[in-house]
DNA sequence: GTGAGCGATTAAACCGGTTTAAACACTCAC
DNA sequence: GTGAGTGTTTAAACCGGTTTAATCGCTCAC
């Protein structure tokens, strides 16, 4: 066998017609007799023959492929449970289609923008799933200048040009106030992400507005960073507090283990002298002790969501892409949450 | 300005000259006069032109892009530390040059060999990393096949074709137990990871010859899966042991978290009744209570030096490429290892 | 019998680079 | 003055597809 991959003009040849007829039947397009069709076919099937990815890349300008950037201190980056699933679920679409992702993986403030210029510029994708998606985010305006098709993951508050895909996490912030409130909890605090991203002040509004559904204020609130080491101090300074709340919840899984971690430190016993609440079902959160209570959602689904959202943009014919709404967080209730005993 | 970005023949008319010669002028290759040269650059520069990544590669036949596929369930490869600092370490090396990197997430079992397949016969990168090395790993005989490069991540027993480049776990894990002895502990138990994965087996071998160093024998040896449940499970049944361990070393942190949990859920306290260790210094390890004495290796620099590799073989000329020795993982004590108190 | 009309097919241009072989200009030796 | 040799430059082929415009063969109407 010949270790060459057989290109198109050696399917045309075999089957005794043109490039173009094969480029057509492959295309599925009209205007070619149905045997011509089928004798093509056969042709490229006995060669085993796939089209050229590069050469279909430079002839209609496409790549073929979709980026995603992650803007994440690698060490913040790992035990997110997000990513992974939802990359998975991206590839769950790409694959049939035979697209590719293209991953970047930037340092917060150091090459962000030229990592999307680059991969723009580069023409190496055809769009953009732009995550953690920060209030005015100047990526908008950034892809906008570079003509570059975006899906936002999470829909910014002031229009957008892009569909976006959302995954609403203030249902199960609420439920976790809530399942607190039932409990008996008055003095709950809340540790919060950094505010530039819409999904944190998102949970940090729902907490507050259920709380205030239940006629209560917060005990307090902590803006902290989505990270362990940001939980643990948070978490210092509200156990400091003259009116030490009951119960904590968190933006974060990690934020909150940590946080756990630090209050068993101090002394505290967890769930009897203080609930703790995370956000996301990351792996461990079942299997700490006490097991977290904490909110799931779907990233698998939302990438799912995400690249088909995106394909549809670009495919498109340039009628607007509808954006869409997945089913939000469900409260996942484990040990670390418990009755008030006394108050 | 013209939205239509510059081509080669753009900036050729510019400098006066041909196609041929901008292509020799970019590329530094030797045959045109230096001021012809300076003369074509300067135009380059007035037009802001880049080469289209795509046209390269249908003329010279490369991707100017390397691979990664992840085996491994989306559920477990959250939380796991490694991958994102690798991938950021491999970024470093790939944004200078103008690469990508194409990731592929996939199932265990479940599309595997396609999806290396898929990238090989698409075309779309020049190499790949085979992380995840497995004994008699198919994935080495399957890229042979394909053509396509690769550099494993830490070495196959059996001669490989393709360069090694290596994080020695064993150093890290002999630490562990030499500490572990020397806190007096004598029955020493090992939850270890999947035996077919070499660095799993490579970790459990180094325990095994580092107690007998000691003279001791294991007290137990439990294989488990490198998963939090997994770590409970293997955990539980050492615990149940008559002659319980009174340290256990743990393949991975996600196990030795989990299994922390577990031993404390049961009543004993860590580290007075019972002293754990982990592998790979995640972020949470730090955080969790008490603190979890582990091993930390440089996974940034792993990646650094894997996609260096990976680079030299794809240039090569050739000739073979060595193999990377990289520095070995070191042990950090955390408050989870304490003396025995009374054997 | 001729031309219009139509479906099927193809030749050739094109995408934007790289690369090869040939042409060119110039100096130098004999 | 001719030929060889050297250093520059270019025209054209090539990578492997897609796409447009033209051509071909055929039927049918008049």
């Amino acid at each position: 066998m010949s270790k060459e991959r057989p290109t198109i003009a050696d399917v045309a040849t075999r089957a005794g017609v043109s490039k173009g007829a094969v480029s057509f039947a492959l295309n599925g397009r009209p205007g070619l007799a149905q045997t011509t069709v089928d004798r093509i076919l056969a042709a490229a099937d006995e060669l085993g023959w796939r089209p050229s990815n590069r050469a279909r890349s430079l002839s209609v300008s496409k790549a073929f492929a979709l980026g995603l950037v992650i803007t994440r201190d690698p060490g913040v980056l790992s035990s997110d449970p997000f990513f992974p699933a939802f990359i998975g679920g991206v590839e769950s679409v790409l694959a049939p289609r035979g697209q590719a992702l293209v991953l970047q993986v930037v340092a917060p403030g150091e090459g962000e923008e030229a990592g999307y210029r680059r991969l723009a510029q580069d023409g190496r994708v055809d769009g953009v799933f732009l995550s953690d998606l920060r209030h005015n985010d100047p990526r908008i305006d950034l892809l906008t200048s570079l003509g570059l098709p975006a899906v936002t993951l999470n829909r910014p508050e002031v229009p957008s040009p892009f569909p976006a895909v959302c995954l609403d996490d203030r249902p199960g912030t609420i439920a976790v106030v809530q399942h607190l409130v039932e409990l008996g909890h008055r003095r709950i605090a809340h540790v919060a992400g950094p505010q530039d991203f819409v999904h944190a002040t998102a949970r940090t509004e729902a907490f507050v507005s259920a709380l205030a559904e239940a006629g209560l204020q917060p005990a307090a609130i902590e803006t902290s960073d989505f990270t362990a080491i940001g939980g643990i101090e948070s978490t210092k300074r509200l156990l400091a507090l003259p009116d030490r709340p009951t119960a904590i919840v968190y933006a974060n899984d990690r934020m909150a283990i940590a946080g756990m971690g630090a209050a068993q430190q101090a002394g505290l016993r967890i769930p009897d002298d203080l609930s703790v609440a995370g956000f996301d079902d990351s792996e461990l959160a079942e299997f700490v002790h006490p097991g977290l209570t904490t909110v799931r959602a779907d990233p698998h689904a939302f990438g799912e969501a995400a690249a088909r959202t995106l394909n549809q943009l670009i495919d498109g014919d340039g009628s607007a892409v509808p954006d869409v709404e997945l089913p939000p967080a469900r409260l996942i209730i484990r040990r670390s949450t418990a009755n008030l005993e006394d108050s």
